[in-house]
RNA sequence: GGCCCCAUCGUCUAGUUAGGUCUAGGACAUCGGAUUUUCAUUCCGGUAACAGGGGUUCAAAUCCCCUUGGGGUCACCA
């Protein structure tokens, strides 16, 4: 039996960061088992704009390098993949039921079986369908279509049957259909509920294993009923926990992110993202991108590898020990049996820790590739492709080291790339540093002369240089470098201050000392 | 409320199927310390959990029951 497993994305213009994790494990079953992935769009309910709307869903797939077998786009055996173009399927199905006397037709008033649902539960009694419209005659109820009345079309629920699933997930589940009221599988229109298009679907598409959200529990039994009833074999049924919001069991949900954004447990994430997205021109208070979608890493300068793994360990484990795993690696291992029952929260921290990994692990020259993006979109460079841009970058990259665990990070080192006058500075840190000290400017304006004279303007001359500077004066070094960083920076701390002068080069290096100096002199003043 | 699901450190989890090797392991976070004359990294170390109650058993985190708590879902949405 060759493994066919679907994801069925509703086109809703983003990509959940939990349904990224369902469609992974159902990637994953599929190619751990050298099946086939399916991507299957149900926009029943959907009019125009699938296209603008299914967009942003392709494209995480495709940034986090998950490709499908047969789908929107590659299309395959089993075309139309879209829903909304299956309608004859279904109607070929109901009129199957129909046919079989598995479903009726039900003339009943929404509003009556809307007040029945009421009574019953006002009486603390369960509710089951009235079936009023199944005494009907042959010829009534043909009486009834002539006149136009509206119907829906509703399963005939074995009511002395037990539906019971092995879930790969859950174990054992059952339910009994008794307690069952009789679900509508066309509306009045006559067109298919999500419950009746999904199993003709999963059986035409002849997918083996539905791998979806424990959410999905409560829809199983009137599957599996649907599956019965058309007469087809069932599917494995995998019923993974969805994905919770950080320190909670609930379910993570895009409307509730202001809510995140005063969870500590976001603070980090929010904190990087904000100040990532701010220099990209896009308004990281705007609720259009947040860290419920996928998109938002991409955004933010993440790797696939350090989304998809902290994904991955999102309520499945290898074993007691690991935590990394590629792509392929994740493959070769990933069971559902070893997917785990309870909700699991989202852990902002430990997603940037996986992230950091594999940031240590990318070659220089993909994290040249990565980082010039984000420096063109900011505006710090101007051509991405120009030899002398590249090489600068190149360098930057190389003297921030484990500082840039997302390609964003790189604005940390912007002044690298800011025009001297645009250098902002850290006022609090240069009050201290330079603007209070008696000294420091003093200090400063000698130095600035050893600098302008000094040979070889590199790392290691300069380093013996200051060290000797500050024995010479007799002051500490901890007077002398910060109040350096301070003035060629604008920042209190960062890469290695012998190297960022090297980079920065001595007429950048004098320059932003001299307009320091008369910073510091007119604060003073003031 | 009905139905269904879940329950180990703050978080993600190992251990539960085949009860003993678990004085409960790892990772993230956190707190200390070392290295780095900053920051980051790295390295060492610390704090920290079997929801509660009953059984079964020589022995229970593991099996059974109850309680409590959390969650999902109850549409002519998907």
């Amino acid at each position: 039996m060759t493994v066919r497993t679907r994801f069925a994305p509703s086109p809703t213009g983003y990509m959940h960061i939990g349904g990224m994790r369902t469609a992974l494990f159902c990637w994953l079953w599929a190619r751990h088992n050298r099946g086939q992935f399916i991507l299957r769009i149900d926009d029943t309910d959907q009019q125009r704009n699938v296209d603008a709307a299914l967009g942003p869903i392709l494209d995480a797939f495709r940034w986090l390098g998950l490709d499908w077998d047969e789908g929107p786009e590659v299309g395959g055996p089993h075309a139309p993949y879209f829903q909304s173009q299956r309608r004859s399927l279904y109607d070929a199905a109901l009129q199957q039921l129909l046919d079989a006397g598995k479903a009726y037709r039900d003339f009943e008033a929404p509003e009556d079986t809307q007040s029945q649902r009421e009574a019953a539960e006002k009486e603390k009694r369960v509710y089951v369908s009235s079936r009023a419209s199944l005494v009907l005659s042959q010829e009534e109820t043909a009486k009834l279509m002539a006149e136009g009345r509206p119907f829906v079309v509703r399963l005939l629920v074995p009511r002395t049957d037990k539906v019971v699933i092995d879930d790969h997930v859950r174990g054992q589940v059952e339910w009994d259909c008794s307690l069952m009221p009789d679900p509508v599988v066309a509306r009045s229109d006559g067109s298919p509920l999500y419950n009746f298009a999904t199993v003709v679907d999963d059986a035409a598409l002849e997918i083996t294993h539905v791998i979806r959200a424990e959410e999905h529990l409560p829809n199983t039994p009137i599957q599996v009923l649907l599956h019965r009833a058309l007469g087809y074999k069932t599917p494995e049924w995998a019923h993974i926990p969805y994905v919770a919001s950080p320190g909670s069991k609930e379910k993570m949900s895009k409307r509730k992110i202001d809510k995140y954004r005063t969870n500590p447990q976001f603070q980090k994430l929010f904190e990087l993202g904000d100040q990532v997205l701010s220099r990209v021109g896009i308004d990281p208070g705007s609720d259009a991108l947040s860290p419920v979608m996928v998109a938002y890493y991409q955004q933010v300068g993440f790797l696939p590898a350090g989304v998809l793994n902290a994904l991955v360990r999102l309520g499945w484990s290898l074993d007691d020990q690991a935590e990394f795993f590629t792509l392929s690696e994740m493959v070769q291992k990933f069971t559902l049996e070893r997917v785990i029952k309870s909700a699991a929260g989202l852990d902002p921290d430990k997603m940037l820790n996986f992230q950091a990994h594999w940031m240590s692990e990318l070659p220089a020259e993909e994290k040249l590739a990565g980082c010039l993006p984000f420096l063109k979109k900011a505006g710090l460079i101007d051509d991405e492709n120009d030899a002398a841009t590249r090489a600068r970058v190149a360098s930057v990259i190389d003297l921030a080291a484990d500082r840039i665990r997302v390609f964003g990070d790189i604005f940390q080192l912007d002044e690298f790339f800011v025009a001297d006058e645009r250098l902002k500075m850290d006022d609090k840190n240069f009050q201290k540093r330079v603007v209070k000290p008696e000294a420091a400017v003093d200090l400063l304006r000698d130095l600035r002369k050893r600098l302008e004279v000094v040979t070889d303007f590199t790392a290691t001359p300069l380093h013996d240089l200051l060290q000797g500077f500050a024995g010479e004066k007799q002051v500490k070094v901890g007077d002398v470098f910060p109040a350096l960083r301070l003035c060629v920076t604008g920042k209190a701390q960062g890469a290695d201050l012998f190297r960022s002068l090297e980079l920065l080069g001595r007429d950048c290096v004098l320059g932003r000392i001299d307009r320091a100096i008369g910073l510091a002199e007119s604060q003073r003043a003031g």
